[in-house]
DNA sequence: CATGAATGAGCGTTCATTCAT
DNA sequence: CATGAATGAACGCTCATTCAT
């Protein structure tokens, strides 16, 4: 191992140790209200260190954002890859999974997609990560996108525009931890998150269905 | 028509004029980086005079919120009383209708109520405000969860909590506008809301159908 | 009586009206923290009302302290006048009552002179008042002085510049004053203001005799 | 001497800087009329700098404040150790040196302590500074008042009650001052407050005498 | 004369960002 | 590289003062 890659690995540490501190600082306080040096104290560092890693707060910010998109676009290329043989219905069940071990990643991750939309804030960005989260975005949605064609195709989900079906996953998933973390600022430590989650796809996945008889 | 009418109704259209020009501000960038300044330009008048009206920041926004609110729970409750012998089918058809017509009146009231959890924000409110605020929530809530108790007890609906029915249909409306309103700073891009919902809406009463054979 | 007159009387009344209500706001608030709200509220009167009768707040500050000084001078006129007959202790006695009715005329009147030092606030005020202000300050003292320096000559006081006894009966009030009414803000409306002058003057009347012997 | 050792030290020099500066602006204009950024540029620094080394701008006025009373307090506490063998006389004398010390350690800074009766500042405050002033205000008293108790029980002193002629000590003394400091705004008048308080003290002290032949 | 709505300068305070060490 | 002291722009908010009615 070279001295440069050892440097470039030493680099990457420090940075996983300011995401991970950011992380939890935007998570427990908001964007606008968590300061740099919160941060920084969190990830045991000074306030300064923090600039030689990322650009601004807001590239900081969006870092952490980019992450997660990363982390979900890997595992549902995996889905498609890996579990190319799944039914629809059993894909839609793994989409479920993923989404939620995103939020265990990051709980706001995919809120933040509605953060970093702010014309305001993206001027702040290099122009490479905003290219870098739109793309990241579009194939997320496309990935999804693809289990409902598919499901549609195969006759089984009610015949809709499939990136319309995606894009109301990531709304209704986001809308979900949005109004449950906005509670949680309460005294009682319980989360409703993942119950909600399941409720909810239970009932879009009954509803996705063409035709179906239940009995309960 | 007294003076003191006549001031009385002036006094609500300086309110009004603020409000309108808040709203805007507030949608076009969000609580935080949206400026007293700002919101007083664009009313066209000078920042102190927003405080001869409202007693904060917070309380600007809160009052917002509240207006929506109310309007809501007015049209919620007009349902009940005078839809009472509609079909829990077509009470939730109604309910869409009122969801879509708050959106109308302001775009951003409903997804408002995340930050007007925050115990930090509440405190910055007048007493009353808060509890205004708290009971009308309450209310709306009930006043949803009523649909589905009643389609549930019907046989209609599947048997679930229906206050979980309640919370869901408003973070997912929720969810759903934040998304599109947050896509929305370009300058006459389209605007996905409306369709979205309807279809949102379409997918979930088929889901929460109990027992219904379908045919495309 | 003439027209004109009768305005006059009517001003005077309406000025009257305002100083009333701005001694008790001052006294409860300070300068600083008393807003021309507040006198105006107080007076039941609206806040623009005051800059008919008063330039702005300094002058009308300055004007209730004239006013104190006027009394007080006035007061003071009348025992050079009316009690010359008395012993230099008697006027002495006479000067304390003077000035524990001043203090019951405006409590915070004698130590607002403090106030009325600062070049900054001077430059508020109109100079015909600057000038009414100095002069009268200085026939009061005057006037002190000469209650001091009668005992001088009559081999009653200590020998001492009769001028620095006027200057530290006004400081050593004021002071005390100042001392006790600081205290004020708390619960108990207990005021030590007039029984410490009273020690007070008991222990400089002794301090300044020139030969005694007193037994207690 | 280690790293840590110099900063703190650093540290305690900006404090001095911020600490002198705030004296003086304080001291010229007052509390309210002093601005931070008047202390600031006094300092040769930014006004947020101020607030590195102290809360707010009331913490940065009770910290110079407390410094003189400790210097006080401190002082006292010496004249009762070492000196506890002097006549009451003798201890009066002392006590008006310490006074005087005091005073050209920080001219304003007894009667800082009115300024600090405010409940409205005191809520300001962190609770420690509270604590901190409330006991050495009450300790300060209680050490000229031990002077004058032992005054009375040798039967040198007239019979009073010993704290109130240690808030009398206090009350001239400020008032002297802020009379004389008052005037000072000028550019280079002269101070009479030295003279003054001698004055006054050696009236005091003849008026505090129980029984005395004097010829002078 | 009297009103009180409107103004806008000014304040205390915060915090992202920089840079000398 | 890392630090953290220093900066200074920006914000929310107050209130003396003005002026159309």
């Amino acid at each position: 191992m070279g001295i440069r890659e050892r440097k470039e690995r030493e680099r990457g540490r420090r940075k996983q140790q300011i995401t991970v501190a950011a992380k939890r600082i935007f998570l427990e306080r908001g964007f606008d209200k968590a300061t740099m040096e919160d941060i920084a104290k969190e990830a045991e560092l000074s306030s300064g260190t923090l600039y030689l890693y990322f650009k601004n707060k807001h590239e900081l910010y969006a870092s952490i954002t980019l992450k997660v998109l990363q982390f979900l676009n890997m595992r549902l290329a995996h889905i498609k890859a890996e579990k190319a043989d799944l039914s629809p219905e059993e894909k839609l069940e793994v989409l479920k999974e993923v989404l939620l071990d995103s939020y265990d990643f990051d709980p706001m991750a995919l809120t933040n997609l509605f953060h970093l939309q702010s014309r305001e804030i993206l001027k702040k960005l290099s122009p490479e990560f905003i290219k870098e989260i739109k793309e990241i975005t579009k194939q997320i949605i496309d990935e999804i996108a693809d289990i409902f064609e598919e499901g549609i195709e195969k006759g089984v989900f009610i015949k809709k525009h499939p990136v319309a079906f995606a894009q109301i996953i990531i709304s209704v998933f986001s809308g979900i931890i949005l109004w449950e973390e906005g509670k949680g600022t309460g005294d009682d430590e319980s989360n409703y998150v993942k119950p909600t989650i399941e409720l909810v796809f239970e009932i879009l996945y009954r509803g996705l269905l063409k035709e179906k008889r239940i009995a309960i």
